[in-house]
DNA sequence: GCATATTTGTCCGTATGTATA
DNA sequence: CTATACATACGGACAAATATG
């Protein structure tokens, strides 16, 4: 009768619960960068904005804290994380294990393959448009899609947790062009070689890109710390 | 205040929030099989026990939701989870590429074997005393501290959570003498290959390690089904 | 350093919707 | 179909901690 707010479906719809379709709201906000790291999430201003509860609220909280999207400071409120060197290079430590492990033993039918190839193609897409957010954006669908291949959920959910981190982390570096342009060509390579069927090869690949990946963050954190303590 | 219940001491030792706490006994009782499988866990009848409200309670849900341990059921409430065939599979898929991958990789001076070593002394000893839950633990044990080589905040959790959701498949099997009793000398055996600083070898006895428990995991489940639906 | 205002932590009561007997 | 039981979500209350002046 009341529940005027944005979230006024929820009898129709039903499906999912208030909670976690604020997760959701709040989940998109965050990895956009409306809410960027270490901000800090009033209880009260978002009770209003979306018109949900406190309480329901909170649990949507606990569910981005479980993400480690969000950290909690006890009496203090949440705040969307910050992550430091020490999270860049477990995130990649991460990915090396599994996303490795993945392509290498990962089926490689050409219908299995063409969701990879489209994340590709959108990111040529916005080179040529000079959309930097979208090229993001593709990049990390093209790794998402990649372990999609294991045919495993618990996989896939681990590894979109992993990316959305990072995404955190992005936005920390604050650059889209200057970090995905020069790895596109390198994620057609890996594409090639999954056509191949060659996985080893594909695993050599990947690796090196993470690598290089990873080094290439730690040195801007390595960086920023320094302009900062300066 | 008041709060004569089991979490008095909340004031206190404040470091974690009280939903935290009662997730942690809910998680242990889980795990040693207090509530099974199957079994529904009734709000108001945790409340009066452990002296919570059921918001704190239900933020408490909501954490082992998210670890799988618990699923909700939409108007319904909070049951522990029955994994299936296919989570049995999804599990092990995980475990090949995330365990296989950290074992071929990791450092293996001596102290940092040493945990695992202690593992195995642990399932020798219980395997002597014929204490087939303490044998399953030490199993547990055994794979926990292996991945913990890895010195990865993130795959530590990723396979507590993956090593819980097993114990679940356990209860569901029931022998723990019959099913940890062959691995304890193959785990061994890794240990060994380890040790010699051979990882490509720790690998693929453990693959093989995984399958053959997969494959008995399995079995025994379309033995089940096949009687439930006679 | 102190007093005040704000925000969070926790809990309760209630209205509404949903499933089961 | 009705009745009962339960889950969802809201709003309000108060203590405790924090931030502000």
């Amino acid at each position: 009768m009341e529940s005027q707010g944005l979230l006024a479906d929820r009898a129709l719809l039903g499906r999912t619960s208030t909670a976690e379709r604020v997760g959701d709201i709040l989940r998109t906000r965050i990895s956009a960068g409306y809410f960027p790291p270490g901000a800090r999430l009033a209880e009260e201003e978002i009770t209003e904005a979306l018109g949900v509860s406190r309480n329901t609220l909170r649990e949507a909280f606990r569910l981005l804290t479980h993400e480690r999207l969000l950290i909690h400071e006890l009496n203090r409120g949440m705040f969307v994380r910050v992550p430091d060197v020490d999270d860049v290079h477990d995130l990649y430590a991460v990915r090396k294990h599994v996303q490795c492990s993945v392509v290498r033993t990962a089926p490689t039918s050409p219908e299995l393959l063409a969701p990879i190839a489209e994340t590709i193609r959108a990111g040529k897409v916005a080179l040529a448009e000079q959309n930097w957010q979208a090229l993001g954006t593709a990049d990390i669908s093209f790794h998402e899609e990649m372990v999609a291949l294991a045919g495993s959920d618990r996989i896939t959910e681990l590894m979109r947790g992993v990316l959305a981190e990072l995404r955190l982390v992005f936005h920390v570096m604050d650059n889209p062009r200057w970090f995905h342009e020069p790895y596109l060509a390198r994620n057609e390579e890996i594409l090639d070689a999954l056509r191949e069927g060659n996985g080893a090869r594909a695993d050599e690949l990947l690796y090196k890109y993470l690598d290089d990946a990873e080094r290439q963050l730690v040195e801007t954190y390595v960086l920023r710390r320094a302009e900062h303590v300066k």
